[in-house]
DNA sequence: CGTTATGTTTCACT
DNA sequence: CAGTGAAACATAAC
């Protein structure tokens, strides 16, 4: 599930769990999931330990003491997972390290859409990837500018990871919910007031997930994700939920709340 | 069996 | 260049 918020719980986790240890070992059940060849992953990382992680959009890159950053992407479905005993392995961790003190460190991911990537510099590979400034820390004339010229929906504009890096599917529909903006608004038909709602409420909902670790269940009751499904009853004025497509994507909005 | 899923990249068009 | 829609990638769950 693992957009901004959901990348950052992962961020916590790995620090609290799996820095300051000499890896000894690496297996990957699916080479698919390397960007790289096994070896190369190897020669980097076994005798290594992770450092310190830094996280921009939905990437996680984990610094090492080694030359070489290691870069995770989780995809659609991924998390990572630290065990010890075989039998707590998770079972579609499909890539996994093992740390002199016997702890292992797992990525699960299930549909396999996530990777493992190494880069020599986080600032280079932001700018390879068209990543603009996580989101969370995005200032509001860089967002602007983003926007500028644009024309198309704003909810594709959100989910643009070179506009607001992290935003993802859930985000995109609870942050428009938030704004009482139409995930189809054109971006040009917008008022600068409108624009900054938006962007407001992009920074309200990143931090409420984050404050929540992610837990949807934990949101406040005025949060789209607890009625994010065709014919739920929004919240505010207990109209049902439509399903549409924005981007290729399916979007749940309130007709009567989000005003185009 | 068919549909759907929280992501990214690529490609053929307009 | 801006934008669009579709496809591809893999697989489980409903």
């Amino acid at each position: 599930m693992p957009e901004l918020p959901e990348v950052e719980t992962y961020k916590t986790y790995i620090d609290s769990t799996a820095l300051h240890q000499r890896i000894t070992a690496m297996e990957c059940g699916d080479k698919r999931l390397l960007k790289q060849p096994q070896s190369d992953f190897e020669t980097h990382l076994i005798g290594q330990e992770f450092k310190a992680t830094q996280r921009i959009g939905k990437y996680l890159f984990i610094e090492t003491t080694g030359e070489k950053v290691l870069v995770l992407h989780f995809g659609m479905t991924g998390r990572p997972h630290y065990y010890k005993t075989e039998e707590s392995r998770p079972k579609y961790a499909h890539i996994v390290l093992t740390f002199e003190n016997g702890f292992h460190f797992g990525f699960e991911n299930k549909r396999k859409f996530g990777w493992w990537n190494l880069t020599s510099s986080i600032a280079e590979f932001k700018v390879e990837h068209k990543l603009s400034d996580d989101a969370r820390n995005l200032k509001l004339d860089d967002f602007k500018n983003a926007l500028e010229g644009r024309k198309t929906d704003i909810k594709k504009i959100l989910m643009d990871q070179s506009v607001a890096a992290g935003v993802g599917n859930w985000m995109a529909d609870e942050i428009l919910y938030q704004a009482q903006m139409h995930p189809t608004k054109k971006v040009n038909d917008m008022t600068t007031e409108a624009i900054e709602r938006v962007f407001e409420a992009m920074k309200k909902v990143i931090e409420v997930a984050i404050e929540n670790d992610a837990h949807y269940a934990d949101f406040p009751d005025h949060f789209l994700m607890h009625f994010r499904k065709e014919g739920a009853t929004c919240f505010h004025t207990g109209a049902k939920i439509e399903k549409i497509k924005v981007g290729g994507r399916t979007t749940y909005f309130s007709p009567e709340w989000q005003k185009l």
